[in-house]
DNA sequence: CTGTGTTTATCCCGGC
DNA sequence: GCCGGGATAAACACAG
């Protein structure tokens, strides 16, 4: 699949923009993001270019001087880094394009430790979950701590209910209906915490689609090869949703994290570290006194591996800041990252919504309705009757799909096309018109 | 057998 | 304390 220098850029850019702002101390940190922003696109560039030499790329992508001068302290007034970008380029930005891929995965995956979900930095509150304590302190921002974010973080669950995680596979796909599997999928690639859980959260993936009315299933064509059908969302009660109806998800229960139930003979010493770590800055209260279960993955992680991918990987990285006082921080990131504040700046033409949604998870946390009014006014919600008309072969496409979902396509044989469904711009989702 | 879908029960938490 | 929403767990049925 080619990777122009539009969507290799759009993705880091994305990418280290949401990790300033996941960023606690991120006031200056633009700077240094994007020092090693610019030396990762020409890096990439050169090495896209030396592979396919037929391509050409806008120099001016590269040019990321309009990065370093942007702070995070200003990003209120001034917008996104987007809109400095704009600002300096007089004009916006080529890179952004409906057809680009719906998740910010494809081009940073998250063993690459970068923070693929623009959701607010509230998962650590949530949860209060800290990564674990004897972990090296890799950090994006220099030698700064960290916030950690909920798709990163295998220690941290998404500040999300079962049900939004639904809406926002769904959303990501642009497709009337997605099936169980490709929910699965989304929720794994997006949200570490689901890769080394146990899958009991697929369960309750099932539970919730078959309880809440939000969801209705429309059942597999006769002559469609493959099990279950595909599920997709009443706009009826996205409408409801619109109201109001929809609550913030409450603080979780952190008993369903795989990862606080170990029981420390079962587990490698730097996560024991780090479940230690945990249940000392305050997890303890919450945590549930039942049974441990280790997920599979983390089971075979030898201390040696273990330590390594602490010491390296951000994602087990420590946050000290992820403790006692991570409310306070996480909420005054929350000002700093207000989805509203970023839907507001994205009608004010500041930020091009394209950018940060949906191709990944939306900031949900503070402004559900405002999301699930996009439901409602989206396409990508039809008449599941009409839709299942519509509803094209996914088995060899959609193998492919669930195999890399998010892997850069060519406009060639774009996302649509595999999918199958229309393509929805977020000005669309959004309704950002007047 | 595995994946999918449904149902029931229980627990936790926040709001009232 | 009660209630509702959400999460978790489990059992069961069904289809491929």
């Amino acid at each position: 699949m080619a990777l122009d220098g539009a969507a290799l850029l759009r993705r880091l850019v994305a990418a280290r923009w949401m990790e300033a702002m996941l960023c606690g101390s991120s006031a200056d940190c633009w700077p240094e993001i994007a020092v090693g922003l610019e030396e990762e696109v020409v890096t990439a560039v050169t090495q896209k270019e030396m592979q396919d030499s037929g391509s050409c790329f806008d120099d001016s992508l590269t040019n990321l001087q309009w990065l370093q001068e942007f702070s995070i302290v200003d990003a209120q007034e001034q917008g996104s880094p987007l809109s400095l970008w704009r600002h300096h380029h007089q004009g916006p930005p080529q890179f952004l394009n409906p057809e680009a891929p719906t998740s910010p995965l494809a081009g940073e995956p998250a063993s690459a430790g970068t923070f693929h979900t623009p959701g607010t930095p509230t998962a650590a509150a949530y949860s209060r979950v800290s990564a674990p304590r004897g972990a090296s302190a890799a950090t994006a921002c220099g030698d700064r701590p960290t916030q950690l974010s909920c798709s990163t973080n295998p220690y941290v669950k998404p500040p999300y209910s079962y049900a939004t995680l639904i809406c926002m596979a769904m959303q990501s796909s642009n497709k009337p209906q997605v099936s169980l599997s490709y929910i699965y999928k989304w929720i794994q690639e997006n949200f570490l915490y689901f890769r080394y859980a146990d899958s009991t959260w697929q369960n309750s993936v099932r539970h919730n689609l078959s309880l809440n009315k939000c969801f209705i299933r429309v059942p597999r064509q006769k002559h469609e090869p493959g099990k279950g059908g595909y599920w997709t969302m009443d706009p009826q009660y996205a409408e409801q949703l619109l109201s109001g109806a929809v609550r913030r998800h409450r603080s979780a229960p952190v008993r369903g994290n795989p990862t606080l139930r170990l029981p420390a003979k079962q587990v490698s010493q730097p996560l024991l570290q780090g479940f230690q770590g945990v249940t000392e800055t305050g997890l303890s209260a919450n945590a549930q006194p039942t049974g441990g279960k280790l997920p599979e993955r983390l089971k075979n992680i030898s201390p040696a591996a273990c330590k390594a991918l602490t010491s390296q990987d951000p994602q087990f990285s420590t946050s000290p800041l992820l403790s006692a006082d991570e409310p306070s921080e996480l909420g005054s990131l929350r000002g700093v990252f207000d989805s509203d504040d970023l839907l507001r700046s994205g009608m004010g033409g500041d930020l091009s919504l394209d950018m940060v949604a949906p191709q990944s998870p939306i900031p949900w946390e503070e402004e559900q309705e405002v999301t699930y009014a996009s439901f409602a006014q989206s396409s990508t919600f039809l008449d599941p009757l009409q839709s299942s008309l519509d509803l094209e072969d996914e088995t060899p496409p959609a193998q492919m799909f669930l195999q890399s979902p998010w892997a850069e396509r060519d406009d060639s044989e774009g996302v649509n096309d595999l999918l199958g469904g229309p393509a929805v711009s977020l000005d669309q989702l959004f309704d950002l018109g007047e």
